[in-house]
DNA sequence: GCCGTATAATTAACAAGTTAAATAATTCAG
DNA sequence: CTGAATTATTTAACTTGTTAATTATACGGC
């Protein structure tokens, strides 16, 4: 007690966002893992899924990985036959990838658990407080990101 | 919007948690290179600071890293000479980790910029919200950790 | 059309996350 | 007191995070 020399280890904010963050994939990550995908998998695959054939800069931006992960994501799923990789007509630079029919199927059957995890987590954290967090960190989220110049 | 197939996917916690987490991280991460050390080398030495020699069990909990990753990241402050490593008295396998004058000196240098930082942050988002944050991220990840059986 | 510059993606190199296995010291039953 | 089970730490193997460098294509001025 008394005066505090630095802050609180214990409460740093980042700490308490891994910390929150730990506690929710840990619901996640056995059941992924018995169906053969990491985290970041999943995120790329449910993320193609959602948005059909896309450029690989914006399904970085989506699933928010760093491009050289993504890189290295995108050639483990290609070669698992989950995706397909090929250069846009319009301009050779430029990487469209997209979900196979496998990689579908892979979606359909581990979203059903994925969907149920959510659902148990929001029972045991509360509805309200999960929709309040969700606000808050939207909010904090943005009014911590450089203004942005478009 | 209709019928949801999934849950719409920019909207899942974890992503939420890690997007905050990097907003703030990211305003920590280059200046923490400038002085030589990680994210999580910087928690480490924090860590140290604050409990003086502590078995490296207790350090790997209070910093919230595991420990195959804390044993790497030991291995490498010690082979800096920023912390000193030794075997208990009472028990052989137990390793007792210290911080060195050295890394004290360090984190003397480091801490007033993440304090600074702390504060420009706390600026932007805004003291109640991030009080609210802090609130409400315990609350949840202690309604979702596993009923702890001591 | 050619050259310098910008852009998209990948590769490189090192640190850390995650799970499983191995190592080493301790405890405890018999 | 010996050996099986337990505990603390490390190592292994693979994946991802992070920053910098590289490759390949496209664009713009001339």
């Amino acid at each position: 007690m008394g005066r505090a020399p630095l802050r609180d280890f214990s409460h740093s904010l980042p700490m308490a966002l891994l910390r929150a963050r730990e506690a929710v994939m840990s619901r996640f990550r056995p059941m992924l893992r018995a169906h053969g995908v990491t985290e970041q998998q999943w995120r790329v695959l449910r993320a193609l899924e959602d948005s059909g054939e896309i450029e690989i800069s914006r399904l970085a931006e989506r699933s928010f990985i760093l491009m050289p992960s993504l890189s290295r994501i995108l050639r483990n799923l290609e070669g698992r036959n989950l995706i397909t990789r090929r250069a846009a007509a319009t301009n050779q630079r430029r990487v469209l990838a997209a979900i196979s029919p496998k990689g579908r199927e892979l979606v359909g059957e581990v979203a059903p658990h994925s969907e149920a995890n959510y659902a148990a987590i929001a029972e045991a954290a509360g509805e309200d407080n999960i929709a309040q967090l969700y606000g808050l960190l939207d909010q904090v989220t943005k009014s911590l990101e450089p203004p942005s110049e478009d």
